[in-house]
RNA sequence: CGGGCUGUGGCGCAGCUUGGUUAGCGCGCUUGACUGGGGGUCAAGAGGUCGGGAGUUCAAAUCUCCCCAGCCCGACCA
């Protein structure tokens, strides 16, 4: 049946590696701030991969880094009526600074849409303006009832791209190309995690958007986990805040068609809970800060030097590697360390192979050995690594096909999204069926086309709906 | 805010039902030795307001009451 995730049972529940993955990061205790983070090196090493990755293919998408203030005037967020309804519950709101009475409030911004529109209104004057294509690398506050280390901490980091353009179907291109581009790219192609993209329900899109679109992966126990978001906000937000542009022809005022869009430290958390075994993390090599971990066994007969030349010449070849010569630890230790760890890839180089001139090679995915002539290990290497990043997404893939199911009827949905994921068409599910799903504790993650394509419309016939338990 | 549950060295827990010497165990930590091919062995150590308060009692981690905090399931959500 399902495994327990490392990120949200009890610790007692867990096998040994538990106390070493948590220490990636651990919730904060600092009194009423509930669920803050705090995010270890390694954790956070993880994450800045993740950040330099999506970073540069957002960036190859014409997007350019710029960064917004913290704090944002209360009437900001009441400009859009629907966004303050569904961010005021989990504000933080700044009443006092100075040593006084703040005349207006401030928030801790949540989101950046409102902050950043104020701007965009005065920056954005022409068609010769556009596209304005922006993001910006922030953290934010949400103040959540139920804070879940990595998931849903009150304080996470992200990063959110905003966009002006001048028409409607360059807004809604613009949001589809940074999903499938940006995100199912890097997630899958990265992370090796396998995604539906697909479009959110009116019920669960972003408050404020016209349409949100999203890619969902499956857990380790079958449950979705939303990866990141991308929206079409059509003039919602340009209307509240009057972003307006002279048009070509004419000079007409038109307001502008906008998108936001953004991915969370939260990836770090699929990440673990997707490929994860009872052994530790298991890190696509893509993504794993340390690729290959060449461990000594014992420091005889030459073999310190071997491995450190062998560190060496991996490293010329362009991979992430670490020699761990710590030969005051145990051997075992320091292995199994490398397992919690998730490097995808280890060399054991000790003096009793190396009287044969071989090392040992052990795959972390599948805990295969091999042995591997000296001369022979950086080819063998890199072999390793492209095999542990296409098995793990052909994994994560596989385990996803075996635990969707495709129904016809809510019950059947209910039924099966106890497991994994139920496909049934969105004809049969509808608003009050997306109620009595949720009775049940099962939201509809999205809406794809037969093909599974993302949907531009709600309408279009033929929609099918994935239904589960979601994070 | 509803429904369950838990607070005992840094972490994880036992002890509580049936009150009774100096509150234990595992991991981690310190020192030393032996070791070293999968969280190794041995020895010596450091580390505690038993969540807080009040009460019952000769005696409270244990019983009673109040308070506080946290966890899990739900509503919210990247």
């Amino acid at each position: 049946m399902a495994k327990p995730s490392p990120l949200t049972s009890r610790a007692a529940d867990f096998p040994r590696w538990y106390q070493d993955v948590i220490a990636l990061a651990e919730l904060a205790e600092n009194g009423p701030v509930r669920g803050t983070m705090v995010i270890r090196p390694y954790g956070y090493a993880i994450w800045e991969r993740m950040q330099s990755d999506v970073d540069q293919r957002i960036k190859a998408t014409g997007v350019a880094n710029a960064y917004f203030p913290l704090f944002i005037p209360e009437s900001y967020l009441s400009k859009e009526a629907e966004h303050v309804e569904g961010f005021s519950p989990e504000l933080a709101v700044v009443t006092h600074a100075g040593g006084k009475e703040l005349e207006e409030p401030v928030v801790v911004r949540p989101t950046s849409e409102t902050i950043i529109n104020s701007y965009f209104a005065k920056w954005v004057q022409s068609y010769r303006d556009l596209p304005l294509l922006l993001n910006q690398w922030a953290n934010v506050v949400r103040w959540e009832l139920r804070p879940r280390l990595f998931l849903r901490t009150t304080e996470f980091l992200w990063q959110e791209g905003h966009t002006c353009h001048a028409t409607q179907t360059e807004a809604q291109a613009f949001a589809l190309r940074i999903l499938d581009e940006v995100y199912r790219g890097f997630m899958e192609e990265v992370l090796a995690i396998p995604v539906l993209s697909g479009r959110k329900t009116e019920r669960e899109k972003f408050a404020g958007a016209d349409a949100s679109y999203t890619c969902e992966a499956m857990m380790g126990d079958g449950k979705a986990l939303q990866m990141g978001t991308s929206h079409d906000l059509g003039q919602n937000f340009s209307k509240a805040f009057g972003t307006m542009y002279a048009t070509a022809e004419e000079g007409r005022q038109e307001y502008v068609w906008q998108t936001s869009w953004g991915v969370s430290a939260r990836m770090v958390g699929g990440l673990i809970m997707a490929h994860g075994d009872d052994a530790g993390l298991r890190l696509p090599p893509a993504i794993a800060p340390v690729q290959v971990a060449v461990v000594l066994v014992r420091d005889e007969a030459g073999a310190g030097d071997t491995a450190a030349a062998l560190a060496a010449e991996l490293r010329q070849a362009g991979l992430r590697v670490e020699l761990d010569a710590r030969t005051d630890v145990s051997f075992g230790r320091r292995a199994v360390q490398w397992e919690i760890r998730g490097a995808p890839c280890r060399v054991e180089v000790g003096p009793r192979e190396l009287a044969d001139g071989h090392v040992v090679l052990v795959r972390r995915d599948t805990a295969s050995k091999s042995t591997v002539a000296l001369s022979g290990v950086v080819h063998e290497v890199a072999e390793v690594l492209r095999a542990v990043q296409a098995d793990l997404y052909a994994e994560a893939e596989a385990f996803r096909r075996a635990r969707t199911t495709e129904v016809s009827t809510l019950d059947d949905a209910i039924d099966a999204a106890q497991a994994g994921f139920a496909q049934l068409p969105w004809a049969a599910v509808g608003l009050d069926g997306e109620a009595q799903l949720n009775a049940s504790g099962i939201t509809v993650r999205c809406l794809q086309r037969p093909d599974g394509g993302v949907p531009t419309s709600l309408e279009e016939p033929g929609l099918v709906a994935s239904v589960a338990r979601a994070y």
